[in-house]
This record gives structure tokens, C-alpha cells and sequence, in this order.
DNA sequence: TCATTTGATTGAAAGGTTTCAATTGATGTT
DNA sequence: AACATCAATTGAAACCTTTCAATCAAATGA
């Protein structure tokens, strides 16, 4: 049987309060009693109950971290640095797929809500931020995740988007390439707009044309179909830039299929840069988001928030990706041009 | 602010312990009355307090889930698996990433048993269960994942690895090769020690030599440098077979490096069918597991051993592993041999 | 009609912690 | 010697549930 703070009390011989004063406020008791409880501690194994103490001082060590997909090795390395910091800070995470949908994202917030969480990470279903407002309003810690706010009343930790895209277009134009299409994902996400959005001008600007098509989700599944799908159809183009690489991967599966070489005719441009990016066919040109740190940022604002709510003020981080130019990227050839 | 039971029994009319009853025991109260309890916790969106509920009923509808390395996409899939498993029953999971070191999964287990979780998933970092014995008699159901129990105060659910390298083995075997190399993990890796068994058995019944080098950890780097190392110190083989999917994307790395050919000079098979095995700069012959399947089950087991510790009986699952073809595995080539 | 059974509801205790006003004992001041 | 101050400790209340014995009202049986 798991041993309460009263037997610690009475086998230290002090009253329940003072065991409480040790383990929260140590500078209130003298070292001698102090000494003497830590003792009682030990010999007892006391480990004390969360829950309890979470139902009387209201603030749980409990994060809950809810994003689209962990499978998507971007979140997965997010989530390291989230768990990281945490833990750290002696927190624990509840890990929530959304899969990005509105409906199962609801499920967990009110599960979250009910487990009285301290704090959550959330990289959104959707735009709004109603769901989130019972949270709010009942003083949980919100930290949006690779999103920035809108509203002044919770922190976003994120990476510069509509650079990012900007930082693809760049390396596609410089390297001669003039037709481009932008393999988006589902329209609803605001990162993929933001990257489209940079992607967009940068491109017009440089006097390349843009062409867009979409995958229904964010995955490598979903990036073959739709560049399949798009080339059947015929498209006359010279580089491809993906909302992710995932996406890339994919469509770099299709492509092959479909007799195409890269990059000699076919450039293509990931985004996240995730691990496999370098072993992946063709060692894929990517645009590089600080994964962990953004992670790891994110949990340290809502840690500091759940820590010390009154004095905390609301902050936006954001960090700036980076390209990394590998071998699916190349100058666009005179020869390889694509009669479609 | 949040509004509770009492909240609840004030506005139906009725006591606490009514509401309580309709909660829990639906079936003790008239239908009139739950009705009316009800409508009163739409109107005043009462969601129950879990740590509460915790506090008095000492089951919590929470799992922990301890596994070496989430960004292992063999990891994550189970995690998915788990999860899906655990929100269709109303728990939700807590991600602890143990980085495979005894220090870390300690300090983990210590928060969990704080948190007074209901269950645990571990793949553990040790052979010995000693460091869940506290756990365990304080009546947290523990499930191994992915390790097979030797006990019988746990369940577990896993994938017959000894199978799994043999059916590597077979192949090298049957596309003539005679010449293998192992390329294993830290040698106190459960599952790579059953792998390495399967192999060897296999492999040296059909008349192949196998030569055995270690990574240092589970990673594509780690892989890189330990087949990079061994290269170095020259190796006549004509097959390679891996312990993970990572170790072999970073062996791929590390023999195109040295100018090797995949599959003309080194077949190589990997284990565990990641997602990006199939997109791998050479598709990658493997291993796969039913990693969804696995976490699916564990969490159901671990699930039914929370809600009727009594009746429950503990249950070895075993899952059966599956050979998938790609091409960094072809038929031994007589020009191909490698002089090193 | 009275006693008994059944079904629905209640009230109070318990679970392990934190908090805070109150108490104690010692030290310092006049 | 009387008083104020201060540090250390205590005791009880509060947090929100669940549980269970007790109560109550209505229905049944004789």
C-alpha cells in the first residue's frame, strides 16, 4: 500500500501541515524538523498524490498536447522537445491526435478539461479559437503551437510561414525555373496558406507562374494521388514545391511512375525537412523548421504561465526556417523540359 | 469558473449523491429524475472532475506509455494504436520517452506512480522488472509492449522477433547469399537479441555465415557509423541484414559512400516495415510488424485489467511478423562479389 | 388495515492534499 | 518583570467526488 502524507506525519512526529510546509514552502520550517520528515519520506517510499493535490490547490503538473497527427515525423520531433521541457519542469504530457478534425479535437479538449489540465499545446483544427474559450475562461494555460495568435489572451510559439514559402520560390526561380506548381494540402490550414501566401509572391514577383493543386491531407498517401491524379491530367512544369514533405515524398513516388526524372526533369521542393528527407530516393531539398525547439519553446511558455499566472504576459515566438538545398533540387535543363 | 456537482444537485433539485448516480449508476435512478439531472448538467456544461473522482474512486482513466523513442516511427504507430485504443475507452495516454536509459524511465515511473495512473504500457529499458514491483503492488496493471512476459503477474503483447529474423535469414538465404552480415543494436535490446537468435539459427542451418557488428543506438546515424566503421576495417559479405529500418537507412548511406551498389554489391533487408522503408533511396526490403495492432492491443489489455482488476486474467498476445520484398534485396550476383 | 417488500433518494463519511488563522515558545525591548 | 515580536508548528476547513447505510414513499401481500 502507497503511504499518505499522515503516516509520513506521524512517523516524523509533526502534524500533517508541516509535512506540507517541507515539501511546498521549505524555507518555513526549521532544518532539524525538515531533516526529520525527509528521513520519514524515504523510509515510508512516500510519493505524493498528485490528484489530491491537484484538487485542493487547483494547479495539475499536467500538459495536454494536442496536434494533428504524431505520425507526421515534424510533430514527433515537436513533441520531443515539448516532453523534454516538461519534464524538466517535473510536468507530464497527455498526448492528443487530433487527425484534424474539429470533432475528435472537441472529444479531447473536453477530456483535457476534465482531467483539469494545467496547461495545453494545441496546433488547431481550425482557425477559431471558440472551442478553446471554456479552457480559457476557466484559467488553463493555452500556448498555440506552430501557429501564431491573433487574439492577445494566449501565446503561439511558430515558425515564419509565409518566409518559409517565400525561401522556396527563391531557391526554385534562382535555379531558372519558371513553372512551377505548389502541391498544396487541405486549404484550412493555416500554415499551408502562409506558406502558399509567400510562395505566391515571391514567385509572381520573379516573374514565374505558379500552378495549384491540393492533397486531401498531409500525407505521403495522399501527395501520390494527387500528382498522379495532376499528371494524368497533363501539366507542363519544371519544378514542384510541396506544403510538406511528406507530401514530396509522395509525389516524388508519382513522378517516378510516371517516367519522370529528378531533378533533371522534375525539381522538387519539401518542407519541414524531416529526417528522412535526406535518405528519402532523391535526397529531397527541403525548407528546415526548427522542430524540437519550437517544441520545446512552446512547452516553457505554458509552463511559465501554469507556474505563475498572474505576473505572466503573453508572448509570440517565432523562429525562422532555413532552406537546405539536396539533390531533388537542380538548374532547370534546357533538354529536360516536359511535353506533357 | 467551473461548476460542480453540487452545482448540478441544486439546480435538478435532487442531492449529491443522486447526481453521483446518474453519473455511474444510471440504472438506480427513475428515468424522470435522470432527465432532469441531466438537463441541469447541459445547462450548466458541468464537466466532472477526474482527480476528484481519482481522489475517491482510486481508478483514474489514465495510461502511461513509456517506450525508448517516439520519434522511431515504429514507436509512433504503436503509439497511434495505442491511443486510438485508449480514447475509445475514455482514458488518456501520457507519452514518456525513456531514451532507452534506466535513469530516465526511473524518473518517469516515479511520476506516473505520483499521478496515480491506472495502467502502464512500458517497453522497458531493462530486462528486470524490479523497477515496476512498486508499481504493481500498488495494483497499477502493467502491460509489456512489444517485450514478451517472463512473469506471470503482467500481460503482454509482442511480435514474435525470434520468427522475424529468421524470415530475414530465409530470404538472404534463398536468394543465395552465404555471405551475411548482422547489423545489430545494444546488445541488451530484448527484441534485437531474439532477432539476432532467429537470424543466426536460420542462417547457419542453410549453410550462410554471419558475421555479427553493433550500433551504438537504435538510429539511422548510429547505423551510418557502425557500418562506415566496419567497411573501413574491410568485410566480405553480400547481404546485410539490420536490426531496425534506421540502422539500415544509415548503413544505405554509409555503403553508397564507399561506392557499394544496392542490390548489385549488398542486398539489404531491414526490420520493422517503417513507412519510409518503401521510399527509402533504395526501397528497402523488411521486417514488418503490425505496429498499429500492437499498441491497439496492449492498450486493450492493459484497459480490460483497469476497469476489472478482479476477473482479470493476464494474457500473453504474440503477433506474427511478415517478410516484404523491395529492391535492396536481389539474388546473389556472381560479378558483383565484393573484394574488400 | 397492517406489515412487508421494493425502488428511489438522501446524508454523511472518506479519500489525501493545501491553506491559513491560531497557538506556542523563545527572544528581544523597555 | 511585563510586553511585544518573531519563528515554528498546529488544527481544522476546504477541494469534489463516490460509497453506503439509512430513510422515505409507494406498492404489494395477507
Amino acid at each position: 500500500m502507497s503511504s499518505s502524507m499522515k503516516d509520513v506525519a506521524a512517523a516524523a512526529g509533526v502534524s500533517l501541515g508541516t509535512v506540507s510546509n517541507v515539501l511546498n514552502h521549505p524555507e518555513l520550517v526549521a532544518p532539524a524538523t525538515a531533516a526529520r520528515v525527509q528521513a520519514a519520506i524515504r523510509t515510508l517510499s512516500f510519493i505524493p498524490n498528485a490528484p489530491a493535490r491537484q484538487l485542493r490547490a487547483r494547479r495539475a503538473k499536467v500538459l495536454g498536447l494536442v496536434v494533428p497527427d504524431i505520425s507526421n515525423p515534424f510533430f514527433t520531433e515537436v513533441a520531443r522537445g515539448v516532453e523534454d521541457a516538461a519534464l524538466d519542469a517535473g510536468y507530464v504530457v497527455i498526448l492528443c491526435n487530433s487527425d484534424a478534425r474539429a470533432e475528435r479535437e472537441d472529444r479531447y479538449l473536453a477530456v483535457l478539461e476534465s482531467q483539469r489540465v494545467g496547461g495545453i499545446l494545441i496546433t488547431p483544427a481550425r482557425k477559431s479559437l471558440k472551442p478553446l474559450s471554456r479552457l480559457l475562461s476557466n484559467g488553463v494555460a493555452v500556448t498555440l503551437l506552430d501557429n501564431e495568435a491573433s487574439s492577445h489572451d494566449v501565446c503561439s510559439a511558430s515558425v515564419d510561414d509565409t518566409l518559409g514559402g517565400s525561401l522556396a520560390a527563391d531557391h526554385a526561380v534562382s535555379l531558372g525555373h519558371r513553372k512551377l506548381v505548389w502541391l498544396a494540402g487541405p486549404s484550412d490550414i493555416p500554415q499551408v496558406a502562409d506558406r502558399e501566401a509567400g510562395l505566391m509572391r515571391t514567385a509572381r514577383g520573379a516573374g514565374a507562374s505558379v500552378r495549384r493543386i491540393a492533397a486531401e491531407q498531409m500525407t505521403a498517401t495522399s501527395g501520390d494521388e494527387a500528382m498522379g491524379a495532376a499528371l494524368v491530367r497533363g501539366l507542363d512544369f519544371t519544378a514542384l514545391i510541396c506544403a510538406n514533405d511528406l507530401l514530396a515524398l509522395g509525389a516524388i513516388r508519382a513522378l517516378k511512375r510516371a517516367g519522370l526524372r529528378i531533378p533533371e526533369d522534375v525539381s522538387v521542393i519539401g518542407y519541414d525537412d524531416i529526417e528522412f528527407a535526406a535518405s528519402a530516393s532523391v535526397p529531397l531539398t527541403s525548407v528546415r523548421q526548427p522542430k524540437y525547439e519550437l517544441g520545446h519553446a512552446a512547452a516553457n511558455l505554458v509552463i511559465s504561465e501554469c507556474e505563475d499566472p498572474a505576473s505572466h504576459a503573453h508572448q509570440r515566438v517565432q523562429f525562422q526556417p532555413q532552406l537546405i538545398a539536396r539533390q531533388s533540387s537542380a538548374h532547370v535543363s534546357a533538354v529536360g523540359t516536359l511535353a506533357p
